[in-house]
DNA sequence: GGTTGCATGTAAATGGTTACATGATTGT
DNA sequence: ACAATCATGTAACCATTTACATGCAACC
C-alpha cells in the first residue's frame, strides 16, 4: 500500500488538503496501519491531479500559503476499489523496544525497568487516547472494529507487561541475594 | 536500529553466516521485531569487516560458494552495547490487512469474509508456531518475556476477531433481511 | 523435470525520509 | 522571546528491496 493509495483513501471520506491528510495519517485509526511524510505526500497529490485521479480546489488565506483542498475524482475512487482487491502485503512491524529487550542481558542495571516503564506510560497513554478518539464510535464499521481490536490488545499488553516484568527484572550480575533481616522498603 | 545492529545482535548469539543471519531474521523472535533482506546484510556484513566490528572465516564447500562464517570482535560488541542504550525509535507497523478493513464498505459481498479467513489462519499457524519454537523457551530471558508476549496477543487477536467479524460481515447492500420461517441451517 | 534449499553477491531502481525554505499567527 | 500550529513545497540523501547472476543437491 503507497502513500497514493492511502491518500486515495482518506479523501474518499471527504475532501481534504495534505497537511490534513498527514494529520489523519499520524492519528487514530489510520497511524495504526499507515506511515506517510509530507514529502511524500505532496508530491503524491500533485501526481495524481495530473493525472485525473484528485482533483484540487484552491482557498486564499492570509499569511499562509493557499490551502489546496483536495477530492478524489470518479477515475481516483475506480483505482482506490482496484487497489483493494489486490492482496494485502504481509504486515510489517518494527520494533525497537522488542529488539532492545531480547538482549536484556546485555543492559546497564535499571536499565530494563526504565524501558518497561516508558512502553507502559506509552500503552496506557494510547489507551486513553482510543478512549476519547470519535473514530472508534463514528467512520465506519471498519473504523470501530478496529479499534476495539487495539482497545484489547493495549489491554493485554499492559496485562502481561505488568505480570511477567518481573521476569526481566531479576538481577543478573550478581548471584542470588541472601534476603538480609531488615528488608529495605523500595524508595518512591 | 539498522541492519547493522540487527546483525551484530545476532552475531552475539554465536557464530553465523549472511544466510543463516537472514534465516534468524524472517522467522522466531526476530522476525516480530526487524527486517532485513540479503541485499542488506551482505553488504552489511562485508562493511563490518573491513571495520573491525566483525571477522570472517571462510569454510569451503562443494558446489556451493563459500561459507562465510562471522563472528563478533570485541569492538563490535562494544558497538553493540551503545546501541542498545539508545532511546528506541517509536514501533512502526505497517499493515494492508487493516487499511482495507477500514475501508471494508468498499468491497465486494464476501470479500471481508474471505480476508478474515485468511488472516484468522494466519494467526492460528503464528500460534502453532509459537508452540514448536525452541526460542521461547530457551535463548534468553527477553525471548522468553517475548515469546509469551507474542501467545497472548496472537490469542487476543483470534478470539477478538472470531467474536466480532459479524460487525463487519452484515450485508450493507441490501436492506436487513427479514429473518425467514424456514432459518436456514449454515452449511459447513 | 520443476521447485525448494543452500549460498553469496551486485547494480539498479524504488520509495521513501530529512532538512530546508518561507511566513503569519497564536499561545507560553 | 520562543515554540508550536498551520501550510506548502523541493532537493538531496538514504536505506533497502528487487532482480539478476551462478550453481549444486535433494526432494517430489
Amino acid at each position: 500500500m503507497d502513500v497514493r493509495s492511502v491518500c486515495l483513501g482518506i479523501l474518499t471520506l471527504g475532501e481534504a488538503s495534505g497537511y490534513e491528510i498527514k494529520k489523519m495519517i499520524e492519528e487514530g485509526a489510520f497511524s495504526y496501519c499507515v506511515e506517510a511524510s509530507y514529502g511524500s505526500i505532496y508530491p503524491a497529490l500533485a501526481r495524481m491531479t495530473e493525472e485525473g485521479l484528485v482533483e484540487c480546489r484552491q482557498e486564499s488565506q492570509d499569511g499562509k500559503p493557499d490551502k489546496k483542498i483536495y477530492s478524489i475524482t470518479d477515475k481516483g475512487a475506480e483505482l482506490f476499489r482496484k487497489e483493494l482487491l489486490k492482496k494485502p502485503d504481509q504486515d510489517r512491524s518494527k520494533s525497537d523496544f522488542w529488539f532492545i529487550l531480547l538482549f536484556n542481558e546485555f543492559l546497564p542495571d535499571g536499565h530494563t525497568s526504565a524501558l518497561i516503564d516508558e512502553r507502559l506510560d506509552f500503552l496506557k497513554s494510547e489507551i486513553k487516547e482510543t478512549q476519547n478518539d470519535p473514530i472508534g464510535t463514528s467512520i465506519s464499521p471498519g473504523a470501530r472494529f478496529m479499534a476495539g481490536f487495539r482497545a484489547e490488545i493495549l489491554e493485554t499488553s499492559i496485562r502481561y507487561i505488568e505480570k511477567n516484568r518481573h521476569l526481566l527484572e531479576t538481577d543478573y550480575n550478581t548471584d542470588v541475594v541472601k534476603p538480609s533481616l531488615s528488608k529495605k522498603v523500595a524508595s518512591k
